[in-house]
RNA sequence: GCGUUCGUAGUUCAGCUGGAUAGAGCGUCAGACUUCGAAUCUGAAUGUCGGGGGUUCGAAUCCCUCCGAACGCACCA
């Protein structure tokens, strides 16, 4: 636990104690002590900590917030809690002021942790799955995908940070009816290409990318394939594509820092059976049902609006049937909670998929899944729409080679999932320079270059005493103190809400910080107590940018 | 029609389990480089938190209702 954090959590424990104290003496009653906060006040002059807990127990105590806030005002120890002062204000805050000097603490914290300040251990090792992306391996990956694998990697790191081990996951859709057109769409194009009349399938895939796929493979290997038997051809031409289709991928998402741990096919699923022996399961269990040839689950029972089929009538099992199998095997490899990331469209599939989860005797809390808002093209002032059967999106791609992977990962992480996003392409690329991530990113490369004229003048690394470092007492520096020791708080609240954008925020504040500092005080000053004191805290913030951005997939040059 | 998510400054957006006078960036206006990086800083202006009702000592936050938007409601994935 970090500094900040015992602190807070011993003014927590006494406050508790001089409640219990109070009731003891009898100077006022409750049956249960109820929830109550000590947290920072939003304006400075009310102190550093505040907490509500005269006012929660007013009702109980049948006194006013203010009476019981100056009786525990009495009975609260404050030793060993830094507190230097409390006051009753408003209704019934009671504020605390606290001794500045433990803020010293924070950088040698910081110093010592490393690339690991800001770990905290709520995931005690539990297992986790992020499963992201997972687009479909039949075109590019878009704008979409893009902001999902912004999201969802930074997400995997943020629980990284947050003590759960973290697998990256990638669900390939390689079997089904999308497949099957796919491949009719391939065909047709390898026949044109060729010269030959082929009529475009209905709902084909329209992409430019898979006529440049079948041009490579002309090169490759000609007409070979013009008079072969139909259903050898297309299964020639998906493997192929496929293939191609999911190397771009996979090394598209590397070039924008995201990197898997698992690449899962569904078409295992199918092969090894585990799609047919889990509809064996739920059948065994009395969830299926026959109706019209085709067999239904009772999602119904567990919250869905309607029953689902998994079984068509052709005796093909549905998308659904082999990703109930694809869910039901994730648990079965041991993770404790499976965090999926979908797309705001997929929305209607939470209930039935979490309903099949529990029919299947898992408790379906422990699949959660993130609905991330779509992103809308944006072009001439109108909404364009997407669609890869259109073969109309900006691919991720682009978005890399026009407006970079920082400033791409920086502005998805700095939204909310829920939020929809409208992305104008011109926009981006005009404002690319305005961007929120090189504000941060200056403020690395500014605190690099302090250290590295440190260093050409000679200076030693030595770290500053602690005495030393009590000089940094200007209202700068103790806000910038500030601020950093309450990463390890930020990590916890952002993991536990699964919101890395919180820690995007965090890490502008504290650059916005730094900059205020540096425009006000001299690092580099004559006096050579307070430039060691002065250095170490440069050091220190550092270490925090980098890491945060680190969280973020974010780069921090140490020039720009 | 039913369901999910959203509606906060001119604009793009923050705002954990309800807390005190609702915040940033961009834009606008006025200032700061012979000194550690001006991709920076300092200051100013800007709001019926979509409307209405309710719960509460206290609501942008929770509940109801209305208005508006996006997305779902296939033997597609």
């Amino acid at each position: 636990m970090s500094l900040y954090e015992n602190i807070k959590e011993k003014i927590m424990d006494n406050l508790v104690q001089a409640a219990n104290t109070a009731k003891g003496a009898g100077e006022f009653s409750f049956e249960e002590l109820p929830a109550f906060v000590l947290e920072e006040p939003r304006e400075r002059q009310h102190g550093d900590l505040a907490t509500n807990l005269a006012m929660v127990l007013a009702k109980q105590a049948k006194r006013s917030p203010r009476d019981i806030a100056a009786i525990l005002i009495k009975h609260i120890d404050t030793t060993g809690t830094w507190i230097e002062a409390s006051e009753i204000a408003g209704a019934g805050f009671i504020n605390f002021r606290l001794s500045p000097l433990w803020l010293t603490g924070v950088i040698e914290e910081v110093l010592k942790a490393g690339e690991n300040y800001g770990q905290v251990d709520i995931g005690k090792g539990q297992k986790i799955q992020v499963e992201f992306v997972s687009a479909n391996p039949t075109g590019l990956l878009h704008m979409g995908n893009a902001r999902g694998a912004a999201l969802g990697d930074s997400l995997a790191s943020l629980l990284t940070m947050a003590g759960y081990e973290v697998s990256r996951e990638f669900y390939i859709n390689d079997a089904g009816n999308q497949i099957h057109n796919f491949a009719l769409s391939l065909e047709a194009r390898y026949l044109q290409q060729l010269g030959q009349d082929a009529a475009f399938p209905e709902g084909g895939y329209h992409g430019e990318d898979l006529i440049e796929t079948v041009k490579g493979l002309i090169t490759k290997i000609g007409d070979k394939y013009v008079s072969v038997e139909p259903g050898l051809r297309r299964e020639f031409l998906v493997r192929y594509a496929l293939d191609e289709k999911m190397r771009n991928i996979r090394e598209t998402l590397q070039d924008f820092g995201v990197n898997y741990d698992v690449w899962f096919n569904e078409q295992s699923l199918h092969d090894s059976g585990a799609v047919r022996s889990t509809m064996e399961e739920l059948e065994k269990k009395g969830y299926i049902y026959e109706k019209e040839g085709a067999h239904w689950l009772k999602s119904t029972l567990f919250g869905d609006e309607k029953d689902e089929v998994v079984i068509r009538s052709n005796g093909a099992p549905t998308y659904f049937a082999a990703d109930i199998a694809y869910h039901r095997n994730k648990f079965e490899r041991g993770f404790n909670r499976v965090i999926n990331i979908w797309g705001a469209d997929h929305h209607g599939h939470v209930a039935r998929m979490k309903g099949a989860m529990s029919a299947l005797g898992y408790d379906p809390d422990n699949l959660q899944v993130i609905l991330m808002q779509l992103v809308r093209l944006i072009q001439n002032g109108e909404v364009v729409k997407m669609s890869k059967r259109s073969g109309q999106y900006i691919t991720l791609r682009e978005l890399m080679d026009e407006v970079g992977k920082d400033a791409a990962r920086f502005f998805f992480n700095l939204r909310d999932p829920d939020s929809t996003v409208d992305f104008d392409m011109d926009l981006a690329r005009a404002q690319s320079s305005d961007n929120p991530v090189y504000y941060v990113q200056y403020a690395h490369a500014r605190l690099c270059s302090i250290l590295r004229q440190a260093e050409e003048m000679g200076d030693t690394t030595a770290p500053a005493s602690e005495l030393e470092l009590q000089r940094l007492e200007s209202s700068e520096e103790r806000d910038l103190l500030k601020k950093m020791a309450d990463l390890p708080s930020e990590i916890t609240i952002a993991a536990r809400l699964m919101e890395p954008h919180r820690l995007a925020r965090y890490v502008l504040d504290l650059a916005g910080l730094f900059h205020t500092f540096y425009n006000s005080q001299r690092v580099l000053v004559e006096d050579e107590g307070l430039r060691r004191a002065r250095l170490s805290l440069v050091r220190a913030v550092r270490q925090i940018v980098s890491n945060v951005l680190g969280i973020l997939g974010v780069s921090a040059p140490e020039r720009m």
